[in-house]
DNA sequence: TTGTACGCGTTATCAT
DNA sequence: ATGATAACGCGTACAA
């Protein structure tokens, strides 16, 4: 006895004896019916397994209950941790997240966005603020609401931190420690501001430090453990070797300890090593890594609210920035330090995973 | 000058002098215009920036060109890797994924598949196959194809790997080296049958070999890092210390890595730990970690062409079995071996990492 | 080859 | 408090 049909309104009305304008009332403004209707339509309408249809209340609405959000990659740790709290919150307050991945290439990017908008979302979530003007062209003529996360373009509403001061707490904290030579490796600048933001924020500690980031210093690679593996192999070939290594992500600071791990050289006796955004596994590598903790997870949910309040009346377009701090564990030392002191550090975190947001 | 309202059918077709059903012709079944016409329309179309409204067209034709997919968690490596592997097949196909994730909650996943069917998707993609009967009876009566990835019900079509097979491959891998006495930390088997099968496979393989797990032998833990810490330290306290750890997925494994390290006990000589999926990190770990490739990415653009032919015609409901394998690196060795050929093994992948997928 | 007209399941605006 | 009915934008017989 298989339905032939999905109910609709229509069956409903007719099963309880209303209209169908009541029924559809008894399930977007219930307090508008009588008791005793809203208690039978209710009744007929569970009988009857009634779903509404999304796709005619988006019609008839002009809203979707859909949030798009396109970010470059899935699979990588913070935007997965965003990614799954804005989902969370997303789906406490009734809508669907619509996904879509470019994998930083500014074309994939546009094609997603355009994909999302022709769908009827009701509200988009991006990653950073700088992109082609005919892609933001399409969002603003679109008239869906945009925020922006991690970073972003000034002229639009952003959930994020300050990537810069984030470069400048690394690099002080080394400079703190008494490094002088002090090199990096970021991920491709490149269509990516965060990574831009933190290399200048970088530069800045130095600069005000009375030092520079001489060219040789700097290595753009690949966002993973084997970048960082190669873009520390290849600093450490430089005739001034560096005393510390500032990875612009923890993926590939954890790829330069893994690097000087394996070619024999201690961290961080013989080198220091720092990361940014304090992902779960920096707490558990070896030894543990110092980073700046970005709290991910609350972009993703802070960004998510930030939609549905744009979506509904009007907020503002403010750029909010999420609290960030340094996270200081055992990667990072006093250059070439010939006390003993510090061989204790050489071995995973033992007991103070407490620092951990995880 | 704004547009009041974004360009329908009805605005293409009066600029161009022709009906909305040959305007929609032009976009859906091309062949049957005239070339002139459709070369007409298809030029005023694109000079008002016409775009097709998705939530119509739903209505109207029924399909979404949206696919739902339900995972326990975003923040996973392996499924993150299945997830963008299926978003990349998918938007090449013009479809949308939506997505939903449940942190290991049936009653999170039966409202997440309810949600997603009541936006009217036109397939699904679940992980898994045991969960209640009221979740699966929503499925059925939907009619909405489904897949479910890593493995499954056999009622229903799905594209995994034989995760049995890979808990007999490590633990076929320890017993051939010599171990004994082998201990197991899983994720929390209940509501999960990836795990289930695959401690199921390490049983069999011990019981082949004359062995059986001992209680005490198996712990479960979050399939986390610190999980497979925690997992590892209570293994280590067994009167009866085991001299291998087999960690069901990577992460755990991992974690027992970590854990061994932390306390002093050189892994692979003193302690042999080995994983299941293979995930990047495994290739860069030290000691790089000994454990069975999954092809995840692949089993999420597999999973994604599935459902594609299950909406379009009338693709099979068969179980596809992806090929997995043992990826031997430098985690495990002969238990207690008293030569000294061993401590060149304490150190990262040093060039190995071709042996890697990533 | 192209046009007409109805239906898809809701929401929203009037009436009552 | 409830009912009738017009949109919403598109697909698709059926007609021409």
């Amino acid at each position: 006895m298989p339905r032939a049909r999905k109910p609709s309104l229509m069956d409903v009305a007719r099963e309880a004896g209303v209209s169908i304008a009541t029924v559809s009332r008894a399930l977007s403004q219930p307090d508008l019916l009588r008791a005793d209707t809203l208690e039978r339509v209710r009744a007929v309408a569970s009988r009857l397994g009634y779903r509404p249809d999304r796709a005619a209340r988006a019609l008839a609405s002009g809203r979707s209950n859909t949030i798009g959000v396109v970010i470059p990659t899935l699979n990588s740790p913070i935007f997965a941790d965003s990614l799954q709290e804005m989902q969370r919150t997303l789906s406490d307050a009734g809508y669907q997240l619509l996904v879509a991945s470019h994998e930083y290439d500014p074309a994939a990017e546009f094609a997603a966005v355009d994909r999302l908008l022709a769908h009827g979302i009701d509200g988009l979530v991006l990653v950073g603020g700088t992109r082609p003007d005919a892609t933001w062209q399409l969002v603003v003529s679109s008239g869906v609401p945009v925020v922006q996360m991690w970073c972003g373009h000034p002229d639009y509403a952003c959930v994020g931190v300050d990537n810069r001061r984030a470069g400048r707490l690394v690099a002080s904290h080394l400079l703190s420690l008494g490094h002088q030579r002090i090199a990096v490796i970021t991920g491709p600048l490149r269509h990516n501001d965060r990574q831009r933001e933190r290399l200048q924020g970088i530069k800045q500690a130095l600069g005000e430090a009375g030092l520079a980031l001489s060219a040789g210093c700097h290595t753009e690679q690949p966002l993973s453990v084997p970048g960082g593996r190669l873009g520390c192999s290849i600093l450490l070939e430089l005739a001034d070797r560096p005393t510390a290594i500032i990875g612009t992500v923890d993926v590939i600071a954890i790829g330069a300890i893994v690097e000087c791990r394996a070619r024999g050289l201690p961290v961080p006796q013989q080198m220091s090593v720092a990361g940014i955004d304090n992902i779960e596994l920096s707490a558990h590598v070896a030894p543990s890594l110092t980073t700046v903790d970005i709290p991910s997870m609350k972009i993703g949910s802070e960004a998510a609210h930030r939609v549905l309040a744009l979506t509904t009346g009007t907020a503002s377009r403010d750029h909010v920035l999420l609290p960030i701090e340094l996270v200081e564990r055992y990667s990072t030392a006093r250059p070439s330090s010939p006390s003993g002191d510090a061989d204790r550090r050489n071995r995973a975190d033992d007991g103070r995973t407490d620092r951990s947001k995880h």
